[in-house]
DNA sequence: GCCTTTTGTGTTATTATATAACATGTCGAT
DNA sequence: ATCGACATGTTATATAATAACACAAAAGGC
């Protein structure tokens, strides 16, 4: 994917700071230990994919780059460490693009939000708390209880804007 | 599906009011002459099942009824009429359960959020227009002009709180 | 340490969801 | 009546996800 978005920091974790990918691996690590569980090789390593890429990733690309390096080479490989990924909060599923992305802030638990260029398909994680809260608000005033929510936006990340069509 | 929501007038629009099918067919028919298209005998017969339906249906479920009514047999018959009423504002997609579902208020334009009942798998529209100006105002902080948007929410129905576990 | 249980990894096979590409038919305007 | 645009149907294929099973490795009791 060579993509016009790579001029700021809103693209992805790779290119956002100098050395935020190790530092959400350590917060990775640590937080799957304190849920009571392993951060092993095949998953800490699609973690690490995940970070490394631009934009989200479907289960299959992810498959590739990990048979390539030698793990398994079946979907189910691809998919249990990305749904252990989500399940402990170190990703997130991007259900519009049938595609998974690593969580900006591993080191809370936070309601997230994405905004998904329709130019450049970079995927950015917003805070959704608020907006969290006003959707529980009006679930409420239909009888509902909510759980969980996903909210995908679509549109234009700020890269996409300015260039030109 | 013999669910346990229908009870009350959240489950479906075939259940949610006297005549109120004939009534969204009334108006669908004319949002689409008005949209320069036509509810042609298929695309008005998807509609009819959605409306029926209990939930949303996924595309296979429509089309399996379609087939042993005398339409076509095979995926895309489904594809393009699901497509059509989504596009017209008559159906919606629902991403989380790869599925459709009528839309509650096709006589005018609107930001729908769903609320997706665990239990009993039924699908309630909510009205999302405050939740969407909301959204825009968090994407535009991220310099992102928003075009559209889903919100899909995961939880219990009103029903399905009330009935013992 | 050794055994048992649990968890994790890998496989094969299958199911589910969605679209591409093309042939034929029908509507509606001229 | 004929032309162009739109609709419908097909076959074939692409893409996404899971089920079921065999084996391996780690964790915990003793």
């Amino acid at each position: 994917m060579t993509s016009p978005t790579h001029q700021d920091g809103f693209c992805c974790a790779a290119h956002s700071g100098s050395d935020s990918m190790a530092a959400i691996l350590e917060t990775a690590e640590t937080r799957a230990r304190v849920q009571g569980a392993r951060l092993t090789p095949v998953r800490r390593r699609t973690l690490e994919i995940l970070l490394q890429a631009h934009g989200a990733l479907g289960a299959y690309e992810v498959l590739e780059k990990l048979a390539a390096e030698g793990y398994g080479t079946q979907p189910p490989v691809a998919y249990r460490a990305l749904n252990f990924l989500v399940e402990h909060g170190l990703a997130h599923r991007i259900r519009r693009l049938n595609a998974f992305t690593a969580c900006a802030q591993p080191d809370h638990d936070h309601r997230a939000a994405f905004l998904i260029c329709e130019t450049c398909n970079s995927v950015t994680e917003a805070d959704a708390d608020l907006l969290c809260r006003a959707l529980d608000q009006a679930a409420q005033a239909a009888g509902f209880q909510l759980d969980r929510a996903t909210i995908e936006a679509v549109g234009q990340c700020r890269a996409c804007q300015d260039a030109p069509e």
